[in-house]
DNA sequence: CTGAAAGCGCTAACAT
DNA sequence: ATGTTAGCGCTTTCAG
C-alpha cells in the first residue's frame, strides 16, 4: 500500500513523547493528560495515522474482526443485518466478515469454529435460522469465542441473544384478520422442528382462540418456508369442503405461492381469498396484489446484536446483557380484505 | 480463543528444524526437501497447527483479506457475488470483508480508499455500479491496492475487470421478441450515464435494426432502474397512439413496474402486452406471470473475479490477465407471448 | 537446502 | 501520568 506508512513510532517522535503514551492516546485511556491527548490527537490527525490493526491484533490477542454466520435465503434480509451490524462497526472501528454457510452441512460446526478461530475473531453474529441451533452455539462457547444470535424467543442467556416477538407479531396478524371478518382462516406454517415455526403458529392460535374461533385441523397445513411449499399447500388447504376465506402463510416465500396457486385456480385475491404472508420481503411490495405481511426491525435487530457483542469483547457485562424485546410491525397491503 | 495456541515455534521444536524451514513449508516454497516437508506437513496435522493471520500479515505486509465495495439495491446479486468470491477464497485461504456505500456520497472515493488501507486489505472487488466510478479505480490504483471490477464493458485493463456482455444478451432479448413477431417494442433505458444502460440499450437497437425494425423515438423510455420509474415509464409508453406489443425494461424492478402498471390499466400480461426484464432477480419467479428475463452468469464471474485479484496480488502477472468474456443467457418465462 | 537473528507495529507488565 | 522493556507469531535477509 503505502510505500512508507506512517507508524506509532514516527507519532511518538513528532509528539516527544513514548509510544506508550500514543498507545493509550489510540486506546483512550483514561490515564493521560487532557493536555498531551489533545496535542498527541492534533498530531495524528496531521499525520492522518491509524494504527496497523494487525500489530494491534497480535499484541492485543484482537482482531478488531467481527463475522457473521447464516443459511438464509432472504438475501434482502442478509443485506440488512449486514448494513446494521456495519452501521455499528464503523462507529466502533470494526470490520465485518461474512461466512455464508450450508445449515445443513454435518461440518456446520467445525466450519464455524474453525473460521472464528483461524480469522481470530472477536465474536460472531448468528442468524436465523442457523441461529437455533444449540449445538452451535454450545460449540462456540466452549471455544471461547464471543456471540449473538438472532432469534425469535430467549434460547440463550440475554448476552447471547437479540429477539424479535414474533409471537405477538403473529398474533397481530390474527387480530387483524378476525378485525376484517375472518373466521375460517387457513394456516400454513413453516418446518417442524424450528423454533420461529412454533412462535407464529402458537402466537397465532391463541389470538385466534381469544376471538373465539379455534384454528381448524384440516385448516393447518405444513409448508418448508419455501415458494413451492406455499403452493402444495393452499392445494391441500382449498381442497377443504369448506375452504378458508383468508390464508396465513408464516413467511412471504409461501404467501407468494399462495397467491400464485389461488389464481391458478381461478380464484381472484382478495376478493374470493385474503393472503397474509410474514417478512416483508422485497416480494411482498412487488407481488400484484401487494401482500399484507410482517416486519421485522431487522436493523434495529442488528444494531443491538453488534453493540451487545461489542460489549462483551470489551467485557462490558451489564452493556451486553441488556435485554430489549422488540416488536415486529403489521404491514396493511392488498392482499387483504374485509367480508363484512 | 484457545487458551495456548500451537505456534510456529511448537512445531518446529517438535520436528527438529528452525522456524524458517516450517515456514517455508506453509508457504510452500519450493526449497524444502521432499522428505523434510512431508514430516513437517504431518506434524502439523497432528498439532491440527495454522499460522495467525495476523503475525504472518503483520511480517509479510498481507492480510490475507478481501474486501467487496458495492451499493447495489438487489441484493440477490450481492448475495450471489459474495458467495461466489467466498467460493475461491475458501480454496485459497482468505476471508471476505464487506463494504457497501452510498454510491453518491462524496466521501465514497475516500472511505473506499481509507477501508483498503485501514484493514490492510490485500485487494477489493467493485460491484456495479460502484464498478463504473473511473475516479475510484483511479484513487485505489493510486493508493496501491489491488482491485478488479464487475462491468459490461472492458472499462479497465484485462487484470482489473471481469465483463459479462450485456449488449449481446440485450440482443438475444431483441431477437427473441421479434421472433414472437413483436415489432413495435418499447424500450424502457436505466439512468443515463451508465455504461450498462448504454450497452443493453445499444445491444438492443443494432439487433433490432438487423431484424429490419428501428426502436421508435417513442418507444424509449428513461427510467431510473426502480420499481417506480418502471410504473412511470409504462404510463408513458403505452399513452402512445400506436402502443408497443411488448415491453422490454432494461432490469427486472422495472420491468415488475411495467406489469404493475399495465395491470392498473387494465390490461393483461402477456396477452395484451409481452413484457422482459433483466436480472433473473428472485422477483422475475415469483411475479404473476412469471418474468422472461436474462441471467447474468453472477457466480462465474465472481468467482473469475476472486481469481483474478489473487493472482495480482501474489503476482502472477498472466493469470490476472486473462479475459474471458462471460455471456449471458436468456430466461424465457410467461411474460412474453407470440402474437404471430 | 537449512538456520540464526532481526524485525513487522503494536500492547502490556512493570517501573518511575 | 508517563517511560522502559519485552514480547505477540510470523517472515525475511543473510549466512552457511
Amino acid at each position: 500500500m503505502n510505500s512508507k506508512k506512517t507508524t506509532i513510532n514516527d507519532v511518538a517522535r513528532l509528539s516527544g513523547v513514548s509510544k506508550r503514551t500514543i498507545s493509550r492516546v489510540i486506546n483512550n485511556s483514561a490515564k493521560v493528560g487532557k493536555a498531551t491527548r489533545e496535542r498527541i490527537q492534533k498530531i495524528i490527525d496531521e499525520l492522518n495515522y491509524s494504527p496497523n490493526p494487525q500489530a494491534r491484533g497480535l499484541a492485543a490477542r484482537r482482531s478488531y474482526l467481527l463475522g457473521m454466520i447464516y443459511d438464509n435465503p432472504d438475501a434482502l434480509y442478509i443485506n440488512d443485518v449486514q448494513r446494521g451490524v456495519l452501521s455499528v462497526c464503523r462507529e466502533l472501528g470494526y470490520e465485518l466478515v461474512v461466512h455464508p454457510c450450508d445449515m445443513k452441512a454435518d461440518t456446520l460446526i467445525d466450519e464455524a469454529v474453525n473460521f472464528a478461530g483461524r480469522s481470530k475473531l472477536d465474536g460472531v453474529i448468528i442468524l436465523p435460522p442457523v441461529s437455533e441451533n444449540n449445538d452451535l452455539a454450545g460449540a462456540l462457547g466452549k471455544a471461547n469465542v464471543n456471540y449473538v444470535r438472532l432469534a425469535s424467543i430467549a434460547l440463550d442467556s440475554a448476552e447471547h441473544v437479540v429477539i424479535s416477538n414474533e409471537r405477538s407479531a403473529a398474533a397481530a396478524m390474527a387480530d387483524y384478520l378476525v378485525s376484517l371478518g375472518h373466521r375460517r382462516i387457513g394456516y400454513i406454517a413453516g418446518p417442524q422442528g424450528m423454533k420461529s415455526t412454533r412462535e407464529r403458529l402458537e402466537g397465532f392460535c391463541d389470538a385466534l382462540e381469544k376471538h373465539g374461533c379455534k384454528l381448524d385441523g384440516d385448516l393447518l397445513a405444513i409448508g418448508a418456508y419455501s415458494f413451492e411449499s406455499g403452493i402444495e399447500c393452499t392445494r391441500t388447504l382449498l381442497a377443504n369442503p369448506e375452504p378458508p376465506t383468508a390464508i396465513f402463510a408464516s413467511n412471504d416465500e409461501m404467501a407468494v405461492g399462495v397467491i400464485n396457486a389461488a389464481q391458478d385456480m381461478g380464484m381472484n385475491v382478495p376478493n374470493d381469498l385474503s393472503v397474509a404472508g410474514f417478512d416483508d420481503s422485497i416480494l411482498a411490495s412487488r407481488i400484484i396484489p401487494s401482500l399484507t405481511t410482517i416486519r421485522r426491525p431487522v436493523k434495529q435487530m442488528a444494531r443491538l446484536a453488534a453493540t451487545k457483542l461489542i460489549a462483551s469483547i470489551d467485557g462490558r457485562t451489564d452493556d451486553a446483557q441488556t435485554s430489549i424485546l422488540l416488536v415486529p410491525e403489521l404491514v396493511k397491503r392488498n392482499s387483504t380484505r374485509s367480508i363484512l
